[in-house]
RNA sequence: GGCUGGAUGGCAGAGUGGUUAUGCAGCGGACUGCAACUCCGUGUACGCCGGUUCGAUUCCGACUCCAGCCUCCA
């Protein structure tokens, strides 16, 4: 297996530090808001890349941390009228469920930087006993980046070009503008910890540090989180755990790809993000899934709503084909699919192994859902074999685990007509037929599609999609 | 300014030193009462300029443009 090393700029071959088992952490939220999908994305790669791991047999542990103390989250609570554990508590619910919608497995840990003050503490002593960090005059603790050599390696970086062209602001209490904080002295009335240098509360950085070592260990195999995290926070996570523990930090650094609108990073900052619920008010969330990983995890992604209407475009073929066949209700999501015979596998795995390439994988389905298609009428025993292949793979990918005439249907959605009414129009259409009034029988197909009830006849009757009007988002 | 990445057919989006990505849309055909679904067929796509090569969209160099990071941001 490949994957591309953020590190080295290059795909290497993946060999967890013990054999058969992964470690894994990704940055998660910072919990003052609801995710937009800039957030889902990242979930997602991480969950295809978690499933597919477990699919090849690996024993991965994931964790992806949750941030809930922080600058913005002090401002969101304050300007709310409600306390920290309130709106922490409400947001990482609510993340919680638009994960569960996006069919996103939750990590096996998934910890909070206020639970971990005491692990944070340590790492900042330890730093300070070793030189890599000095207790200011104002009671913040701050890391000398100077000191830490391989500072910049992430980002092929040199601190003294950055030096040049910094637009810092120059702290009176730091020895070096490329100083960051580990301890922020608490001001008065904020929430805070007791800590040897006052009360305060952690930066953001060592708090990552801090929780993958105490979930992971001192040295683990991947490291993700979203593109813009690669500087200044996973350049200094790396500074601050090698610097600690005097142990390579990460072997394999990988970073999701932006989702952009009109362009410009879809981001909290610019204020150009839709938030993932939203999304879903008019979406199936499966639709939304698919969008993201219908592109490679680390390309970037324009969202566009005409782009939704696509991936549902493209689900349907595969919930076509799926339609009306016996399908295994038991497979299970993580089931292994090494050792499987079938050249749909095969090339399917060998896509998957070369750095997770999903767009790649989907055209294996795609190839898999026209065999499928063929051999629907003349050898159906061989056509549910291979619906069971594609449904298996989809689930790899967390896919195609709907019954595909509930997706075909909107999935719940709200119909204009209710499915009774709808089954009665197709007896009156049939009917109509039968006694070869083809006026009658167009006429009630039409007054169903005008709205967005598509009918499609075949040997065994009439089924019917539900097409929903084009919304905005 | 420094550092990353990118530029592929109407759109989305993989990939490859010579041979079909795939999906959506379009066109022709089969199926159908007509459609839809499905199947078959159908596209002189690889930003620009040089270089290497028998041959480059693919490798190398320059250029143009786009995006990201360098400040909180997934």
């Amino acid at each position: 297996m490949q994957i591309y090393n953020t590190l080295t700029r290059r795909k290497e071959a993946f060999t967890p530090i013990e054999p058969g088992k992964v470690r894994m952490y990704v940055c998660g939220m910072t919990v003052y808001d609801y995710c937009h999908l800039g957030h889902a994305r990242v979930m997602v790669a991480f969950d295809v890349i978690t499933r597919y791991l477990r699919a090849r047999d690996y024993d991965v542990t994931y964790v992806r941390n949750v941030t809930d103390i922080d600058d913005k989250i002090l401002r969101r609570a304050d300007e709310n009228g409600e306390s920290i554990s309130s709106l922490t508590e409400r947001m990482i619910e609510a993340m919680h469920e638009d994960e569960a919608r996006l069919g996103v497995l939750p990590p096996d840990h998934e910890p909070r930087a206020t639970r971990h003050i005491d692990d944070i503490l340590v790492m900042i002593e330890t730093l300070i006993d070793k030189g890599y960090a000095y207790a200011a005059d104002n009671g913040d603790v701050y890391y000398r980046v100077r000191k830490f050599e391989g500072y910049g390696k992430l980002n092929n970086r040199d601190p003294d070009e950055m030096r040049a062209g910094a637009r810092i602001e120059v702290d009176e209490n730091k020895e070096d503008p490329l100083d960051f904080v580990l301890w922020k002295a608490a001001k008065p009335g904020e929430a805070s910890w007791p800590s040897p240098w006052g009360e305060g509360r952690p930066g953001w950085h060592i708090e990552c540090s801090a929780m993958s070592k105490c979930c992971l260990g001192e040295t683990f195999d991947i490291h993700g989180g979203g593109p813009d995290l690669t500087f200044p926070h996973h350049e200094n996570e790396i500074a601050q755990s090698e610097a600690a523990n005097s142990k390579p930090f990460v072997n394999t650094w990988m970073h999701a790809g932006a989702v952009r609108v009109n362009h410009e990073k879809m981001s909290k900052s610019l204020g150009n993000f839709f938030t993932i619920r939203e999304v879903l008010e008019h979406h199936d969330p499966e639709v939304v899934r698919y969008l993201l990983v219908a592109s490679h995890y680390r390309s970037p992604i324009n969202y566009a709503p005409e782009s939704l209407a696509e991936a549902r475009k493209s689900l349907e073929r595969f919930y076509t084909a799926l339609e009306g066949l016996v399908l295994d209700e038991t497979v299970d999501a993580e089931a292994s699919i090494t050792g499987v015979d079938s050249s749909f596998d095969a090339r399917f795995t060998a896509a998957m192994d070369d750095d997770f390439n999903t767009p790649e994988a989907l055209s294996v389905l795609f190839d898999l859902a026209r065999e499928l298609n063929r051999t629907k009428q003349e050898t159906p025993e061989k056509a549910t074999a291979l619906a069971r292949e594609l449904r298996r793979l989809g689930r790899v990918l967390g896919l195609l685990g709907q019954d595909p005439a509930s997706f075909l249907q909107g999935s719940g959605a709200a119909l204009p007509i209710s499915e009774a009414e709808i089954a009665a129009k197709i007896d009156e259409r049939a009917a109509a037929k039968k006694a070869r009034d083809f006026a009658t029988a167009d006429a009630i197909r039409d007054e169903l599609a005008a709205l967005g009830i598509i009918l499609k006849d075949s040997r065994e009757g009439t089924s019917w999609v539900f097409e929903r009007p084009e919304r905005e988002l």
